[in-house]
DNA sequence: CATGAATGAGATTTCATTCAT
DNA sequence: GATGAATGAAATCTCATTCAT
């Protein structure tokens, strides 16, 4: 529960002043969610996981819908954009040097937020090509802030003669792709596989090297 | 429609002998549950998009369930096992003297062979982890027989020299990351991008080829 | 199957002649109804179980309905109203001398009828308050006839100072109900209880002896 | 109303808290299976009937055979059992010293009783052949606790000299076969014939007399 | 705020019956 | 006669949502 309730709190401002009742639905919303999918979850169920009555989830939103963007949208706002974009600054303030540093302090650090906020994170993969308004959100708070900044992170490093000379974009792709393609497996494909974690980013990062160095 | 025809005579023995409305019904199923997911899809729905009496599904498949079980069953047996194997015997027949020349074989087909059957496709990755039989079919056919070829095709690569010396388990980890990442974004994440396929598939085998080659 | 046969045999005339499939039907209807009642059995269950296809029940019957009465109505003209009515005839022949003997025979000629015919008993007994129609035929093919037999014979009895002076209606009413009761107790109710049939059956007739006996 | 509203508080204990659109269903259930037997009867029906919405039918009761489980087991639990077994206790506080006496008031009880509450008795005798939970709940509520208590009051006046010296199983198997006999036919399969009812009793209770009286 | 009974639209499923072959 | 695919009406059941308390 002490889980949860950071959860919570990284999830709602303080001034949003969600009641008890409230929290527990978020989190049995999310825990539903996420194991079975936003279509194939009714709302009394996670009234019952809540420890809630019915009537209570429409209290505070309007619809089922209301509910799933009531979680996924501050998801999106709070949790995984800044800590999607948080490095990307630090990069130009010279904090890393060399692309490989960077490269393993954002995969690390993603990793462990993932580890953190699974279900979150499937909700969000399995929902969002179901929901316009959920792609549109991720647009806007993700892809956007994404691009712009890693278009110049690459430039830097390009620059500094690190990676290879290709279209940013191409390197954007090819970075994400690598990564998110660990993750999905790892996570949503073959959870239950016995995963060598440390070893399995080490060699992601090395390979991921490999293919973006500089020649 | 002949598009549809032939994907059920490849998804279909001739023997089993389909009526025509079973057909279509099938094909209906095919283009809902992939546009909204199981889940969200009636079979009031389906019967209508395929012009058909709802009770008829029923005749044919006794539950919901049992209709999207009967649809990616033999896609997975019929259509997708085959095509995944398929290249990987050449290889041993020294069809493909060098790595680079087998991804591509096998990225260009696999590309045409995805596009061709999208919807397919997207079922399978959407409802896999909500469901553990297709869990455990998917296991059954593809990945055990995937997996067994692929370790002695490495070894055969790695044996000349070509790819680098890692453990064959991780090249094909990342090589199925790599390429189905490609695919994710491309067709279940930003489809409506205007992406140049030609273009990122040769990136990806070149990013593939360096992140592995023998150094 | 020997037996079944015997039991069309007993049903329906040889003019009608039943097809196979008819005759299986039959069999199946009368085993489906008998266990799970008219109402909660399906037709295409009692195809199955008959081995014949759906239609090929509505080629004979009209109706589900049609098919109960089917079987019912000549159970009760062939097989339930001459086999209850049998013995009547004998006692005004002085086949019985004692009510004792006439009451012995019938009950044991009923015991190993009803036993042989469970199943259509079972169904006669089911179904009869819920379908007037079954009712009327019952009243019309077994009531009256035995009523006025019943009356005479029980006048003759009377006669021959063995049987209490009561009105026949009585007598009759305490005589069917006892031995029906013990049949529905033995065959409806606690079928599966380990009943020693000989003793209860002579321990049935002594009571109705000392119940009915001219004091 | 005022009649049913009785029959609900005699089933239900007040703490039960039944709603009063649920009293309506189990009223309007209770008409509808005793009329046209559980099978027969649609949900649809009784919410019909009821005055409410199908739904809410199914708020109170997960499955059809649920609401028929929630009428007939506090039925045998709350009106049948105690009903049943009540004068069993006054014999041997001696209230009824002639074992006649003891017939008399229990048969006149049951009358009575089964008169009120005709419905659910139809119910039960003709849905106990199909659902093994009802005989299994009969059994425990009614038939074993009858027993114990018969068997004692049997030998109490077989000591007396009163009745004769059968095994007590078989005094009873006859008592309520020959009482129950008179009640289905009477209500069950001639309702309509039209009984002089205290006349029948005492037949009834003479001739069970002389059946059972010592010699 | 919270409850939970009630709703009614709709989802899944069953089933008697029809009909072309 | 026999088949079995097809039907559509109806049966059972689910569920998001409302509302009186």
């Amino acid at each position: 529960m002490a889980d949860q309730d950071s959860l919570i709190t990284q999830l709602f401002d303080e001034e949003e002043e969600l009641t008890d009742k409230q929290k527990k639905i978020i989190i049995a919303a999310i825990e539903s969610f996420s194991e079975k999918g936003y279509a194939a979850t009714s709302t009394s169920e996670i009234a019952k996981k809540a420890g809630v009555a019915e009537g209570t989830i429409f209290r505070h939103y309007k619809t089922k819908k209301d509910l799933l963007l009531g979680i996924v949208a501050p998801a999106m706002a709070k949790l995984l954009a800044p800590f999607v974009i948080k490095d990307l600054y630090k990069v130009l303030d010279t904090k890393y040097e060399h692309f490989e540093d960077f490269l393993r302090a954002m995969i690390e650090n993603r990793a462990a937020f993932l580890k953190k906020n699974l279900p979150l994170f499937k909700i969000l993969i399995q929902e969002i090509p179901f929901h316009p308004e959920l792609k549109e959100q991720f647009t806007e708070h993700i892809a956007k802030k994404v691009f712009d900044r890693f278009i110049k992170l690459t430039e830097y490093y390009q620059e500094k003669g690190q990676i290879i000379d290709l279209p940013p974009q191409q390197i954007l792709r090819l970075t994400i792709t690598t990564i998110m393609g660990y993750f999905i497996a790892r996570y949503l494909f073959l959870p239950e596989a016995d995963w060598n974690d440390e070893e399995e980013i080490e060699l992601t990062i090395q390979f991921l090297m490999r293919g973006l160095a500089a020649n």
